[in-house]
DNA sequence: TCGCAAACTATAACATGTTATATAACGGGG
DNA sequence: CCCCGTTATATAACATGTTATAGTTTGCGA
């Protein structure tokens, strides 16, 4: 069955790009799965931010990673039920709502660092070791790598070295 | 202020992937606003299917798409709403309902690829013009490059040729 | 040939992005 | 000093992906 996207090369790069993306995400939501985190794969970005950049408000926030506000909004009042992050409003300015780890936050983060990230980072290095050439090829490339063997799978590969 | 995915590397990819796919998909939707078109432009995948590999019924819709079922059955009723495909049930097999192009849905496929597709993988490919090197390095220079002149800006430039 | 597992599609529930808009706090100019 | 535009956040409505599951057909095998 031909792969329309891969055929439409450059026209549908978008769309191709949002689906090797969500691919990543899904073996990434694997893993963590396999580990026992209780977090979705897709919050991270917000707690490795908070975890650089420490505690910072909604706005700043979204633009440091490249959202939108309201989505940031979302995710702080999830992972604040979780009891990862918490919001205060200590700041000379009453409109802004300050985002920090809790310190049940920062344990994961901790523990994030230490075993799981570094385990994500090389999987996927692994999946994108020998690219080069045009960005289409290398996008090809990704995706058989992933149909051959998805991350979940390099994990022990890589963490052996 | 800090990119924070940038920073990230490897590690979130999959955001980043969707991120750009994202930005991608917006300019392209600003694109296809200017030309008065009544589709949103991540249904374009669905219609180029169609357009290559003739009807389909929703399961090889679906391969060939690389997304799953579900979100088929829902384009497929979305598009079918607007008049542009239409589901039949001919086969021998009762289970199986065949997706195809409308005449609304041929002449505006048509239309498109004449008139607008053929800019929107010159703007692309404008935007992805002599990139190489490490997947990252060309993922920052793509997204350098929208943020320096989105896809709409890259058309006219891209036609002129 | 009857029954039941497999195959195909639809539906429900959720995740997470977006845009548009409402609400509340700030702060400068008359 | 108050009004009003600007800024920061929240909320609503939508888009579109996912997984899990329900409901039909189909067709094989006892």
């Amino acid at each position: 069955m031909e792969d329309v996207l891969r055929s439409l090369g450059f026209l549908c790069l978008g769309s191709r790009l949002k689906r090797i993306g969500e691919q990543l995400q899904a073996d990434t939501q694997r893993l963590l799965d396999c580990l026992d985190v209780p977090v979705q794969s897709s919050q991270y970005p917000l707690l490795a931010a908070l975890d650089r950049l420490g505690p910072l408000p909604v706005g700043e926030l979204a633009q440091s990673l490249g959202i939108t506000q309201p989505g940031v909004t979302r995710s702080v009042s999830l992972l604040s039920d979780l009891g990862l992050v918490e919001v205060t409003q200590s700041d000379g300015d009453q409109r802004r709502r300050m985002v920090s780890l809790t310190k049940s936050g920062r344990s994961l983060v901790d523990l994030a660092k230490r075993d799981v990230w570094p385990r994500i980072e090389s999987a996927v290095a692994d999946l994108c070791r020998d690219l080069s050439g045009p960005l289409l090829a290398q996008l090809a490339a990704i995706e058989d790598g992933l149909a051959a063997a998805p991350l979940d799978r390099r994990v022990e590969k890589g963490t052996a070295q």
